[in-house]
RNA sequence: CGGGGUGUGGCUCAGUUUGGCUAGAGCGCUGCGUUCGGGACGCAGAGGCCGCCGGUUCAAAUCCGGCCACCCCGACCA
């Protein structure tokens, strides 16, 4: 990419913070000039930011096409009958952007393009000797974010690299996947990010495996666990073991009556324990759902969460049930539910173990305005399956090897999925195998969020006086500070002559020396060239590290050489 | 969607409680001059339908009602 003269180019950095940002990427993005805010969730990318988007998309890119990917550029505007096919427009939910065209006919601005690559590659591949395919693309994806937050961390429109890869058989597609994870691990190491991959749910899109590409930082919206042996996963989905310390000293004789006190209104854990003035620990939450065997009953103790992948590896596809089915069943409305006296109300219950543990526990009564108190498992209720249906929690034990796993925050950058044949089978993508017979595509898709690259590379590296960029995805690799006037000829040459080998933003402005320092930190190019003081007198240059803060001196005649050291493209 | 908060020049904010003179500050912007190594200084300027609509009043940035936008917390948590 081109050098850029600092007072021709469009930066316009801020001194102060912006008020509606809170995390150091957001701030940092928008005081560098990176990006500007139209709407909520939605923004514009400036000069800077989009190089840095454009040197991440070249990254990608190389990377997609080693592996034999086919760059191709589908549209974001898609027709709800595809979606129908694919039974998405349903179930998608309100995060769909819906549109309607003069014709009132129904559209939606893609979210991702499974549908439309898939019905693609249906009408025009029709013979296993056209397999394997993969095909990707760069695209603004849309989705009305319940929530938008952290600047583009998680925007409403954003740009994506997505990829789908059509197989004829497992084989073939399980090879596909393994080929994207070696080529996503070499993209976030190319963009010279800390990440670690992990196990993940897989969510609106589906499918039977699923990785995510995580980057720690405190800010990340992710929990993620992990061990020194290799195993990770987010926390939605984590399986553990459980540490051998039953917290309980109580024992049965302990059991106190049962009694059913009045709560009115009182419908979350919170509420009713702030009510009766128990811990959450202490409380049974009655999580209804649909199960392939019929309704079943969930219990979880007041401060875990559901494990929706656990629930599923135990009773099949699970969905929680709506409000007005939780009163079909227990005969109050959500908020209620408890499991004594479910039993044939619901097909199965299932409880976590550490619910079974519960000493003179607090449940929902099934009746409106009433919960149980000192409620006891095996005395006043049982369940027919008890396991682990909760999320992991520090303290538990890795699930391969047995040591203690690490929780930490991540930033979700790169998430693939073994998809099989969920969409080819509805979209009617099928191909005629050497016997002759017809079959559906095996399929996977591989997606990685662009704009949040820059977002988490930020996160993970500046200081208080702006961005640190990794020398693959900087904006420019070198920094001039032209410190004033009389040494601007000088620069100009210095300029064209670096211009050569480097991408090169040379700060030729009329602004005071502090101005330009303070600017060329916030920017954050890993090298800055400083001419002025020591140029004028010693005829030196400094050369200033970005990422050590050192400084060093050199002769005009000797400064590639230098740059060479100390630099790499 | 529920709760909380904020909307005043390009940016960050004061003024609103208790209505009253021409609506303010710092930064930024323009011109001139002095400066010129870590967000300089002087002088002179430009720039605001105080989010929008309606109401109360002699008088509204300020009080009342409605709406909108933005930010924060929460949200299949039974």
């Amino acid at each position: 990419m081109k050098s850029a003269r600092f007072s021709k180019y469009f930066i316009p950095t801020l001194r102060e913070d912006p008020k509606e940002a809170e995390i150091p990427s957001h701030k940092l993005m928008i005081r560098s000039g990176m990006i500007r805010k139209l709407a909520s969730g939605i923004y514009e990318f400036l000069p800077l930011g989009w190089r840095v988007v454009k040197k991440i998309e070249n990254i990608i890119r190389r990377r997609m096409d080693e592996i034999d990917g086919q760059e191709l550029f589908m549209s974001a505007l898609q027709p709800r009958e595809l979606w129908d096919r694919s039974g998405r427009w349903d179930l998608y939910g309100p995060e769909l952007f819906r549109l309607q065209d003069r014709q009132e006919r129904d559209f939606c601005l893609g979210p991702t393009h499974e549908e439309v690559v898939t019905s693609l590659v249906a009408s025009d591949i029709k013979s296993y000797k056209s397999l394997p395919v993969l095909l990707y693309q760069f695209q603004m994806k849309f989705r009305d974010e319940i929530r938008p937050r952290f600047g583009v961390m998680r925007a409403r429109e954003f740009y994506m690299k997505d990829a789908y890869s059509f197989d004829s058989d497992e084989e073939g597609c399980l090879k596909s996947y393994r080929d994207n994870v070696v080529a996503y691990i070499r993209i976030f190491k190319d963009c010279g990010l800390n990440f670690i991959k992990v196990e993940a749910a897989t969510g609106n899109i589906g499918g039977s495996s699923s990785h995510e590409f995580m980057v720690p930082a405190g800010t990340g919206e992710d929990e993620i666990a992990c061990c020194s042996c290799g195993y990770g996963a987010n926390t939605e989905l984590s399986s553990y073991a459980r540490p051998e310390t039953p917290d309980e000293k109580e024992t049965s004789a302990d059991e106190k009556n049962l009694e059913k006190v009045n709560t009115p209104g009182k419908k979350t854990v919170e509420e009713v324990a702030s009510f009766l003035n128990r811990k959450p620990e202490k409380f049974i939450k009655t999580l209804i759902c649909e199960t392939s065997e019929g309704p079943a009953a969930i219990l979880i103790r007041g401060d875990h969460e559901l494990n929706l992948s656990l629930a599923a590896s135990r009773l099949g596809n699970i969905e929680l049930a709506g409000e007005e089915r939780v009163k079909e069943l227990t005969g109050a409305s959500a908020g209620f539910a408890g499991p004594s006296g479910l039993k044939g109300k619901v097909s199965i219950i299932a409880a976590d173990r550490a619910v079974t543990e519960i000493k003179n526990g607090v449940s929902g009564a099934n009746e409106n305005d009433f919960h149980l108190v000192n409620i006891n498992y095996s005395r006043d209720y049982e369940a027919d399956i008890v396991g682990d249906f909760r999320t992991a929690l520090p303290g538990d034990l890795c699930p391969v090897c047995g040591k203690p796993m690490e929780f930490k925050r991540g930033i979700e950058i790169g998430h693939t999925f073994l998809l099989g044949e969920k969409y080819s089978e509805s979209m009617g993508a099928t191909f005629t195998d050497a016997g002759g017979t017809e079959k559906n595509m095996m399929m996977g898709c591989y997606g990685i969020g662009v704009t949040r690259i820059a977002a988490a590379a930020i996160e993970q590296s500046h200081d208080k006086e702006g961005i640190i960029w990794p020398v693959s995805i900087a904006p420019f690799h070198l920094h001039i500070i032209q410190i004033s006037d009389s040494v601007s000829e000088f620069c100009s040459s210095l300029f064209e002559k670096l211009s050569e080998k480097y991408e090169v933003l040379l700060d030729d402005r009329r602004e005071s020396p502090g101005i330009k320092f303070k600017d060329a930190l916030l920017i954050g190019c890993p090298i800055i060239i400083v001419v002025g003081k020591k140029f004028t007198g010693e005829g030196k240059l400094e050369i200033q590290c970005r990422h050590t803060g050192r400084t060093e001196l050199t002769d005009p005649d000797n400064i590639e050489e230098k740059l060479r050291e100390i630099i790499e493209i």
